[in-house]
RNA sequence: GGAGACGUAGCGAAGUGGUCAUAACGCGGCGCACUCGAAAUGCGUUUAUCGGCUUAACACCGGUACAAGGGUUCGAAUCCCUUCGUCUCCGCCA
């Protein structure tokens, strides 16, 4: 979401700006907002002078009334009375102008950082940089559920009989990797000055559509029934929801906090739930590190971010890569996006197993998330989100790139205090 | 879940239909004075948001906001309705 006073000065900019994300349906909407603003301002020029007048009267009532002069009152009532119609029907206009400026605004791009590549869609995005050798073992890496299974760490049978498609147990070693995986990603974080938050795992309605959009929230939230509650996707949800509305005072910048949580998503988008397995699940954990910085701070912020998501998965051996979202892949809220892929050695390829985005000032102008100076002064603050690690999808990478040939998979040394000192995991089957 | 009380500035708190809502009073913050300095004391200052005007402004003019939404009224913090939240007691419960 962009200032209206920015587009209002920067029309060309704004459609320069669409064009660069290949959404010229969208360019239309920039001439028809400076129209609607233009009608919106000429409103409340008029409402406001009339409720000036009316305030005047009412006042002028109450001393007449003090003074025992009802028929001057009564004259006064009349005066308001005509002006009253009128301020109705203006300030009807006025919610209907500002309404169709607000859906307008809403799906017009955050300007988007001049380093982001131009490209159509996903298949533009840009390899930035390989962290670690991407290794393709000479024995055959079988499926991860299979992995798994020998372990006797996962029961997709039950888990579909008792929640249905997109759950899982993971039970033995198996669940203990994933709760260390947490747990040190967790100390991973704090240990690089974050601060640990434990979110509410559920949200009202209100904080859900100013988080997100309708089409988003329906694909995505499950509601609990009979209440005005939602599951969070993301503890991102309930994190960037404690600072709606807030006004943060500057020496408290940068926020920077890792949260936990787990995350429910329906999943009801274009791909849903198709593979077998944990890759795409309704229900996963999550660490989370988001961060609230002054505007000047961002681009560093959005730097450190994922840099802190591949070390992490470089201390525990995994090879990775860095790609940036091109222009036409970056959701309409953010400046700037690059995902971290973990290698698969079974695919051959990388996938995603995380996403750092710097929101700009967008999802800040959104939520009313403003931050006082020292002389009092109020600006938009910056938002960042990043994922640390969501361990049923990276248990994946893990299981495939630490399996021997003999079946066992080797825990890496910083993950063995978290594992009872465990070095190695054997095969049950 | 039941009963009661409450929701007003950074905090505490007055205002219960009009002419003191930036809002009494107290605390805190900031500035100044006194002091070698500090404390104490004294004086002053301290909401957000939108629109207009202006080259511009935290200058000036005006609109809006007393948990949120709606209603009654010429006029609502005050009266009525709905929702949310907090506290106390009871019930239930990791």
């Amino acid at each position: 979401m962009i200032d209206i006073k920015f587009l209002r000065e920067n029309p060309e900019v704004v459609k320069e700006n669409i064009k660069k994300k290949f959404e010229d349906h969208k360019l239309v909407l920039v001439d028809e907002v400076l129209e609607l603003d233009k009608r919106n301002r000429e409103i409340k020029v008029e409402v406001q002078s009339m409720k000036a007048e009316v305030n005047q009267a009412s006042k002028q009532i109450g001393a007449l009334m003090k003074a025992g002069k009802k028929d001057e009152a009564m004259a006064a009532k009349d005066e308001i009375a005509r002006h009253k119609g009128r301020i109705t029907e203006l300030e009807t206009e006025e919610k209907q102008v500002e309404e169709e400026i607000q859906k307008r605004m809403m799906v017009i791009p955050q300007i988007i950082d001049p380093s982001v590549p131009i490209g159509k869609d996903d298949s533009e995005n840009v390899e930035v940089e390989r962290f670690g050798e991407p290794v393709v073992p000479d024995f055959e890496i079988p499926y991860h559920t299979q992995i798994m299974d020998r372990f006797g760490g996962i029961d997709l049978d039950a888990a579909g009989r008792v929640a249905g498609n997109g759950f899982y147990y993971l039970i033995g070693d198996i669940a203990r990797l994933h709760s260390a995986v947490i747990s040190y990603a967790r100390d991973f974080m704090i240990n690089r000055g974050f601060t640990y938050v434990v979110p509410p795992f559920m949200i009202r309605s209100n904080v859900v559509t100013g988080v997100m959009s309708f089409d988003e929230m329906d694909a995505m939230m499950y509601k609990i029934e009979g209440e005005d509650l939602y599951l969070i996707g993301t503890s991102e949800h309930s994190m960037i929801g404690r600072f709606i509305d807030q006004i943060i005072p500057e020496e408290q910048l940068p926020l920077t906090l890792t949260s936990y949580s787990p995350c429910f998503r329906k999943e009801k988008g274009s791909h849903g739930i198709e593979e077998r397995g944990v890759y795409r699940i309704h229900q996963f954990e999550k660490q989370e590190m988001i961060v609230v910085c002054r505007p000047e701070e961002s681009p560093m912020w959005f730097n450190k971010l994922w840099q802190n998501t591949v070390d992490l998965f470089r201390s525990m051996e995994i090879p990775v890569r860095t790609l940036e979202c091109c222009s036409g892949d970056l959701a309409d809220l953010k400046v700037k996006s690059l995902d971290v892929e973990a290698w698969s050695p079974r695919q051959k390829k990388y996938f995603e197993v995380g996403s750092c985005s710097n929101l700009g000032d967008a999802q800040a102008r959104r939520l009313k998330i403003r931050v006082r100076d020292e002389e009092g002064r109020k600006y938009l603050a910056h938002t960042l989100n990043n994922t640390v690690v969501a361990p049923p999808r990276m248990l994946i990478a893990f299981l495939e790139n630490h399996l021997q040939e003999d079946g066992s998979v080797t825990i890496p040394e910083v993950l063995r205090p978290y594992m009872g000192g465990t070095e190695v995991l054997i095969p049950k089957k």
